[in-house]
DNA sequence: AAAATAAAGGATATACTTGTCTTTTATTGA
DNA sequence: TCAATAAAAGACAAGTATATCCTTTATTTT
């Protein structure tokens, strides 16, 4: 895998899609979204849900229901999009998985990794889903795969 | 996981453990590997074996014999001992899975990424095994974990 | 030549991720 | 109330990563 795992992929690019159907006041059901982010129906259902259920994204059930995203919830960051699907391990633990490298102790890769941890965290942190639909709206092709 | 798989990290802890034995003129047997870098030995024995047959580790049979590295092969970097291992994914493809994003048509997370990997990147080819050894000897954990 | 050693290779087991299918529950509208 | 809709939930299947075990091959030593 790249940097993400696919859950969290098809998660980033579901959560963006329901955010731009929200901006139109449009709630979508998991096909409609697993065939506009190219992603297999069911698997997306199950991290729809999980992130339904930690608050990220809203759900409501029967005709002419389906998913949204609250107003308030488009200032979560990607982080917490990430977080939610991927746990934590992205940004904790030692590149060699050295049990006793730490800050004190930095294995070689200590510094230079830390640094890019960072970077990463930042990355995610800056950017909120909101800013994130907004800017993926600029490029032509949206969310083409 | 972390940014490299579990392989990945009995992999680069192994080939350090073995670059310090060839400095001492000893070669190590998988077990003894094993034991030193807190892996499971089949497991590891899969791992130096691909490293082997791709040039990275030498090894010999029989009695007296065991994985070893050549000197020439400790100015290999970082990079291509996880290359040989996770292929090249962590070094290509959009964050996101997006396969039309590009450096013109980029995805949000596009430049941001980029760098990030280009760090990465950097920090493993600015690094050979041979440096990785002697930076890791000045811990005085080393190996242990 | 025989015995011992150690890597190489193959078969199998387990766990986790990814993917599919079916049933249940909640909600809406007729 | 009944039918339709859509998420929630659970069971299951396939694929990949991780882990173990056993056999084979090459080498060395006796």
């Amino acid at each position: 895998m790249g940097i993400f795992s696919k859950s969290c992929e098809y998660g980033l690019r579901a959560v963006v899609y329901v955010a731009d159907a929200s901006a139109e006041g449009r709630k979508v059901g998991v096909k409609e979204v697993a065939e506009e982010i190219d992603s297999p129906v069911h698997f997306l259902a199950k991290i729809l849900q999980n992130l339904s259920k930690q608050g990220i994204l809203s759900s409501s059930k029967g005709p002419g229901g389906g998913f949204f995203i609250e107003k308030s919830a488009l200032n979560l960051s990607l982080a917490k999009v990430v977080e939610a699907i991927d746990g934590r391990s992205l940004f904790e633990g030692c590149a060699m998985g050295l049990k006793k490298c730490s800050a004190k102790k930095p294995c070689p890769l200590h510094d230079d990794f830390g640094m890019i941890r960072s970077k990463i965290t930042k990355m995610l942190e800056s950017q909120t889903i909101g800013d994130f639909r907004d800017n993926l709206l600029k490029v032509d092709y949206f969310l083409d795969t």
